[in-house]
Order: C-alpha cells, then sequence, then structure tokens
DNA sequence: ATGTCGCCTCATAGGCGA
C-alpha cells in the first residue's frame, strides 16, 4: 500500500501535476496540501478512481485525502480551540488506518502572532497524537509540518537560523512526536542520507543548486512502522514547468 | 533586503502569505 503527501501549492494552478503524479506512481492514498481554494474539484479525480473528501478555505491554506478504497470522515478540525477557523486538518478511517493529514502553520516571522499560533497548533497536536497512540489503531500523521527537523535536513543551517521552521522549540516539539513512539518514515529508512529535501524556494534557482529543506513528513505509529517498507521523496514533479514549491513524498507500507 | 509564485481586491497594481 502506497500513502503519499504532497504540498501542491494551489490545486487550481496544479490539478494537472497532479493527475500526472497518480498517473506515474498510482498512490493508493495521496494527501494534498495548500488547496487555496474554497471547492476541491473531487469530479476530476473521481474520473481517475480516486474518492476524495476536503477541507477548504478562500484563498489559503486547505487540505484534501484522495484514496482509491473509501475515506470514512472523523474529524475536520484539529481539537483544543472552537475559533480556529483554519483549514489545515483533516482526520480519516480507510482500511482500518487512522489517516492524519495536517498542514501545520509556518509560523513567520519569528515573535510575531503567528509564531505563537504555530506553537500553540503544535502542542494541541501533540496532545491528539498522544491520545492517538495510546490506543491500538494504527495511525499516519503525514502533511507539510513546517519545521525543518535536524541540520541535515536543510542545504544550510546558517541560512535558515532565523526562519520559523528552524526554531528550537517547534524543532523540540517535533522530537516529542517522535518521543511518543512515533517513526519519521524517511529518515528511519535513510538515516544519514544528505540532500535529502521536500521543499526549494522558487526563487535563486534553489531547485537547481539543491539547496531546499525537508518539513514535508510521514510519522508512522509503532504498528505501522513495522510495516514500512520505502520511504522515497520524489523530485521530479519539482522540474516541470510552473510546477509547486514542494516535491511529493511517499511511504511503502507491506 | 532580496528573490518568485498564487491568491485576492477598495482589481490591470499592490498587498498578503508562503
Amino acid at each position: 500500500m502506497i500513502v503519499a503527501t504532497w504540498n501542491i501549492n494551489s490545486i487550481n494552478a496544479r490539478a494537472q501535476h497532479v493527475k500526472e503524479w497518480l498517473n506515474a506512481v498510482n498512490p493508493d492514498v495521496l494527501l494534498l496540501q495548500e488547496l487555496k481554494a474554497s471547492e476541491f474539484p473531487s469530479l476530476v479525480f473521481r474520473e481517475f478512481g480516486y474518492e476524495s473528501v476536503a477541507v477548504t478555505q478562500k484563498a489559503y491554506n486547505g487540505v484534501a485525502i484522495l484514496s482509491r478504497r473509501p475515506i470514512e470522515v472523523v474529524s475536520t478540525a484539529l481539537a483544543g480551540d472552537d475559533a480556529d477557523e483554519h483549514a489545515r486538518f483533516l482526520e480519516a478511517m480507510i482500511d482500518g488506518m487512522r489517516v492524519v493529514n495536517i498542514y501545520l502553520p509556518n509560523g513567520n516571522p519569528v515573535g510575531s502572532e503567528k509564531f505563537i499560533y504555530k506553537i500553540t497548533w503544535m502542542n494541541r497536536l501533540l496532545k491528539q497524537m498522544q491520545s492517538w497512540i495510546a490506543g491500538s489503531t494504527p495511525t499516519l500523521v503525514a502533511g507539510d509540518y513546517n519545521v525543518i527537523p535536524e541540520d541535515i535536513d536543510c542545504h544550510k543551517p546558517s541560512s535558515w537560523m532565523h526562519d520559523a521552521l528552524f526554531q528550537p522549540e517547534p524543532r523540540a516539539l517535533y522530537r516529542a512526536y517522535l518521543e511518543l513512539g512515533y517513526i519519521d518514515a524517511f529518515r528511519s529508512l535513510h538515516p544519514d542520507e544528505k540532500g535529502q529535501f521536500t521543499f526549494w524556494d522558487y526563487f535563486r534557482k534553489a531547485f537547481d543548486y539543491n539547496r531546499g529543506i525537508r518539513i514535508d513528513h510521514i510519522l508512522l505509529s509503532p504498528s505501522l512502522g513495522a510495516r514500512l517498507e520505502r520511504c522515497e521523496i520524489d523530485r521530479s514533479p519539482r522540474g516541470k514547468e510552473k510546477p509547486s514549491d514542494h516535491a511529493p513524498i511517499f511511504v511503502k507500507l507491506s
């Protein structure tokens, strides 16, 4: 079973890219972030054999799950703040597995309200991850975490030092997720591989020089970790015309 | 500071978020 995640930076601008990638890789489940649209074009993907559910918001954020198997929505909002209106969270059951799609707040600039929101959001997620792992349902939590976990996950730590994605606090919270028992699928299979990124800035030819960061992650509860066979970043869509600034990453589970 | 996208509107230019 293949489960993938991809920040597509506007579903309307990138629907063709998504279709091409579905054709090429044929994943069972694909999580999308940054839809940037009020409506999700479900019909387009139904023609491809994918059911879809989405949480949308005009112009900003937005997450969707595409699946070949039936999707049962559990929750469309992260617990812990009823006033939070951002479309950043979608929890569903697919084939007996809990699938959680997240678009974690960016948090820039450091020291702003946005940074506080990021930290609060990460703490809310920590609580949920704690309660999920205490249960017996196999759980996958994936998406754009907007966190660079370690120095190895960016081309040059000094150029990210002042960025919200690389601050000690979000990085500590990310580690706290792993300390609960979740497995970072990519890093567990590629422990020392450098230069493995999922995002490159549009400017300064960042992709050509592989000046990127690894911020899109797939975390697995222990029972899914035991089924982990592969985890790869597919850089090819990033090299196409009018690409998203992120590349898709996927796991293969036995 | 800057670079580049995609979205929106007090809309064909500028601001915001990334």
